[in-house]
DNA sequence: CCAGTTATAGTCGATCTGATTATAAGATAT
DNA sequence: ATATCTTATAATCAGATCGACTATAACTGG
């Protein structure tokens, strides 16, 4: 499987294996423009930072780093991945980065110079298929992408990268899998098609790449979290985080829209949030909807207590 | 949410931060016994060394590593999870523990002398339901959970401890969640139940404390690796890699079993692993499973390439 | 040849799901 | 005032899925 070579015998101690640990956070929030990642440098980064010994926990050392950078309180925290990679960070530094993915709403904004919040649609241009599939997948990358597997030397090798092009991004008529939202940037990043791929390396003549990329890896961090989010909303209740306190049943369906990048059939989704009893009617109701006046819910916090595994599912189609 | 105060402004360079790196090892195996873990020092501890420069990734790193104290080569692997909770593993010391989930064959055994297979239900002995609910579950752990939640000072915080213990164990006939793994060993943490608890601090006259424990948090994140596990084959055709080349449905079914606790419907697996064209006949039997001689399958490879996401739904009961 | 064991096929009813239609209640335009 | 638009909400229907159960087949060991 892997070469065994690598280590020396026993444990090595003391500060010999010594790396530097990164917190990443990719915070997110959705407004009426869609869904919305937290960044520094005028969208180029997201909040991060370094573990220190001074933090209590990673979890600890991440909050206060996003509150620095951009003044933002974190709620909801889950651990995304923890990478490495020696090529995907730029420089031959070692670096650890642990990332996390954090729910808020944009509301909560304090005011902090450095921050701004961009549409994740902006570095993925590919993946909003609220509006049936984006002319971009079939104009620009599929073309790329065969281009990129017929580039092949062996045909198995061109048969196997058409395959994967087709699975992720749908092609040759098969359906759309908002899921599988990192392994297309891995595929793009694999065929040299987005802007990290060329850094360092060959700095060739390169055509328009398609969405807008950031420092080191941390479009592919995004990327990851993007996905993470589209599998979790499914099983757990974790659009909640990212509603206000009062909501219409349409305005939940319009942020799960938002987050998974597809539509839902409205009866469809009402029936399945009504009966799982994740929400109550409060009574009100708001006439800033345009036709009818429509009730206002809440969330119905006290049902996660009892049904920890209780998932929000959500009517999305499945093939 | 949490105090911003810890870091300096901006951001530190150079040594001032490094931290150590541990990857650690939950390799998991099925055998006629049940559910094993790979482990070392008389089933104590865990697989696992620090990330070294040398090391390409964290992935060949823990490779390495587990070839070198194990002899065990590895396939599947999958990331769990990053700790650095300072006061979980021990000293004073500040150490990163990146946790991988791996899944093996147990005949893949090389000769190595410290290594040994331990069952998962030696530490975890509430964990196994195949025979019905466990002894211990009623005996020994809901007492004294009862005990510990009547321990708190308000009203509230007892309330709230009552409903946790018995969401997590089945309580007040309430349905058992083999998910919920990690969520009971957490708990039996937090009320001092389990030996890694008392470490370091008060070595008060402790009763005896149900389930073998190990090093460190290593107990912890074969929980967390349990729980995971757990949950992932219900989505993800996982199960393959513990099983050989050639099976019975029976023995597929009697792995799942094994990993997750319980038992299953014998005709609705059938069904729906059939069903789903994971698996094709080889056409040949086997008469060594005791009454008529039984199919035997083999895993349907492709099929994972061209359905990424597709799911081993598996009949567990709901709630 | 009978009892025991496992394999395999099929049935039945309840529930879930996706798609569609119908009706209600407001705003706005003419 | 009436028509029309928009959104909210309720109801229906057929097909798929799921859990529990029954029946039959094929082999082994006394």
């Amino acid at each position: 499987m892997d070469q065994a070579k690598g280590p020396r015998k026993g444990r090595t101690i003391g500060k010999t294996n010594n790396v530097n640990a990164d917190l990443i956070a990719v915070v997110v929030a959705v407004n009426d423009a869609g869904p919305c990642v937290l960044t520094i440098e005028q969208g180029a980064a997201l909040p991060s930072g370094p573990f220190e010994l001074a933090h209590r926990s990673l979890q600890s050392g991440l909050r206060a780093w996003v509150e620095l950078q951009t003044g933002q309180p974190l709620g909801y925290i889950e651990q995304l991945y923890t990478f490495a990679d020696r090529d995907r960070v730029g420089a031959n530094q070692r670096v650890i980065s642990i990332s996390y993915l954090a729910l808020t709403r944009e509301e909560d904004a304090g005011a902090s110079g450095r921050r701004s919040w961009a549409s994740w649609y902006d570095y993925f241009p590919w993946e909003d298929h609220r509006s049936g599939r984006p002319p971009i997948v079939l104009e620009e990358l599929r073309p790329r992408l065969i281009e990129w597997a017929d580039g092949a030397d062996d045909g198995a090798t061109r048969f196997d990268r058409r395959r994967r092009a087709a699975v992720a991004f749908a092609l040759d008529g098969r359906a759309w899998n908002e899921e599988l939202a990192l392994q297309r940037y891995e595929l793009l990043y694999e065929a040299a098609l987005v802007e990290e791929a060329k850094r360092g390396g060959v700095s060739a003549i390169l055509a328009s790449v398609p969405g807008r990329s950031m420092i080191a890896d941390h479009r592919r961090i995004l990327a990851t979290a993007i996905a993470r989010l589209r599998s979790k909303i499914k099983y757990r209740p974790v659009v909640f985080e990212l509603m206000p306190p009062l909501f219409t049943l349409l305005q939940l369906q319009r942020t799960v829209e938002a987050l998974s990048g597809r539509l839902i059939n409205k009866p469809n989704f009402r029936r399945l949030i009504e009966q799982q009893e994740l929400v109550e009617k409060t009574g009100a109701t708001t006439a800033e909807t345009g036709g009818r006046p429509a009730q206002l819910y809440r969330f119905h916090h006290t049902i996660l207590d009892e049904r920890p595994v209780a998932g929000t599912k959500l009517p999305l189609p499945r093939a």
